[in-house]
DNA sequence: ATAGGAGCTACAGCGACTGTAGCTTCAAGG
DNA sequence: CCTTGAAGCTACAGTCGCTGTAGCTCCTAT
């Protein structure tokens, strides 16, 4: 029996977002000491780990639940579990063109750029080019702002 | 002079997003009509689109801030629009290469899944494995969670 | 006995919006 | 002229996955 802070330490995971996971139900409450202080054992530890390696591989924490109810009930079908990992991979893949597209831009902005004044900045002519004259591809599209277009 | 709605549908950006990027600063504060509605004009069509281009690209909203700055002032160096798209590019680089490694793990895990039960999932299992045993690098961190590791 | 580190709860804040409630205003049709 | 419905307004809560803070209590070592 361990307390949060082992348990943080061990698994790298910080002690705040452990008792974050408890809080939305993705830890089991803890048992609690006489002085109400957490206690751990093996088997939190492995159940933070495996979120932990998930939240790595960028699950959401919706998904995170989902498999870790497959895994706590092993004589279930995996297609469940398979089924997230795909759309998880088909997001990487999807996340991956959009940025290839982004980089091929941003590329060329820099490499267009004279170093002079802001008013024959290339830059940001091309951002201010509101047809996307400039641009290669209109594939540049939610990135960091994913609910431009929706 | 048109109305939020026009503008809105103009540019691509959702109603409520132009009057928030008034509320933060980034679009001037609009004249107002008789009835207290927002009027626009053209030059603030041609800011909106700017935003509008540079969230596409994946800027932070602060970033931006300091592009639209920098358009207003033509006179000032371009340097700091120039080291702007150069930190954004690196960090679509650095996103690619963690994307592609996410990418390679799912794919591993995926085709290993022998679509049996959960207890012979290898999904599941390679999540469990905390020690990144079946991991082909370590490379898979931060992406949904950028701070798991700060 | 005391110091200080670790734990506790509860809540605010991040970024970049999005959605809702409960209003007022505007434009078109009857 | 009146009504209706769309579009506008403000103000605020919610999203996701944490992170940080305030103000406590508790545990351990000296």
């Amino acid at each position: 029996m361990f307390t949060i802070g082992k348990l943080a330490k061990q698994s790298g995971v910080k002690v705040q977002t452990v008792r974050y996971y408890e809080q939305i139900g993705l830890m089991p409450p803890a048992e609690r000491s006489a002085g109400n202080q957490r206690l751990y054992t093996e088997a939190h530890a492995e159940r933070l780990g495996f979120i932990r390696h998930a939240r790595e591989l960028g699950f959401p924490l919706e998904a995170i639940r989902t498999l870790l109810d497959l895994s706590d009930s092993p004589d279930k079908s995996c297609a469940e579990a398979d089924e997230i990992a795909r759309a998880r991979l088909a997001e990487v893949e999807s996340r991956i063109a959009r940025l290839e597209a982004l980089k091929t831009e941003l590329t060329r902005m820099i490499a267009q750029c004279a170093h002079g004044t802001a008013a024959d900045c290339r830059v940001i002519e091309v951002l201010a080019a509101t047809d996307h004259t400039f641009c290669a591809s209109d594939d540049h599209q939610q990135d960091a702002a994913p609910r431009l277009a929706p």
